[in-house]
DNA sequence: CGTTCATATAAATGTTTGTTTATATGTTAA
DNA sequence: TTAACATATAAACAAACATTTATATGAACG
């Protein structure tokens, strides 16, 4: 797998609302599978799917706690390219731009309906 | 339409393999479409498409000449946003980091395959 | 051990999406 | 206006994907 199929992968992996709601929820964070559940209303079976598909992408990683099990990012740097993204995306036509939800915290209140 | 949703559609558009291949030759240049149609290898219907899809999705603009139509990024700021995700995706399983492709040129050389 | 809680997987379904083939629109120049 | 070139659109098809429902695995605790 070449450098352009990886990212292609990657970006792939993030295009997807749900991903991202669930993403944005974690942040710098370590989220257990149900937290993650709760916060995103997603169904339980629709989270754990999704999240597979993010480790699966190594975006995110995972550490089982007992009968839990953690989710966190990868690599924070995620978060400063989504931040970009999200600047450039927030200008576009029909809407103007705000304040940044990625980046640095707290940038996970409000946008996302996540709690 | 929110931000989330803007910045999923943004996302969701960059992550297919030929619209990255158009994107990274395209660059901070201007091209035509033929130009990119022949630096691809792609079918002009296949180009077309994505260009419309680039086009819709904000990320790219358009501008005729002639009867040619020239193509370009609509905001700069996303080559370096996928400067960072290359780097953060080049790092993952199975392959070394290297040189970025995004970013500064030149990183239109040697990666994509586009001459 | 057997029950309960947390998470993962499988099969089934409907929708979206990329690609091809064929054709149309639009521009220039003879 | 007709011919030649550049680009766009449409229909048709196949493959990929998100989601649901149902069930399985795995850990803790009585």
């Amino acid at each position: 797998m070449d450098d352009a199929a990886k990212l292609q992968m990657y970006l792939q992996t993030l295009g997807d609302a749900n991903r991202l709601k669930m993403i944005n929820y974690i942040g710098e964070r370590e989220c257990s599978v149900s937290e993650i559940v709760e916060s995103t209303g997603l169904s339980q079976p629709l989270v754990s799917h999704h999240l597979r598909t993010l480790r699966e992408s190594q975006i995110l990683e995972t550490e089982r706690k007992g009968p839990f099990v953690y989710y966190k990012l990868k690599d924070k740097r995620l978060l400063s390219a989504l931040g970009i993204l999200l600047e450039i995306s927030g200008e576009l036509k029909d809407r103007k731009p705000h304040e940044a939800m990625f980046c640095s915290p707290p940038w996970w209140t409000s946008f996302w309906g996540s709690k």
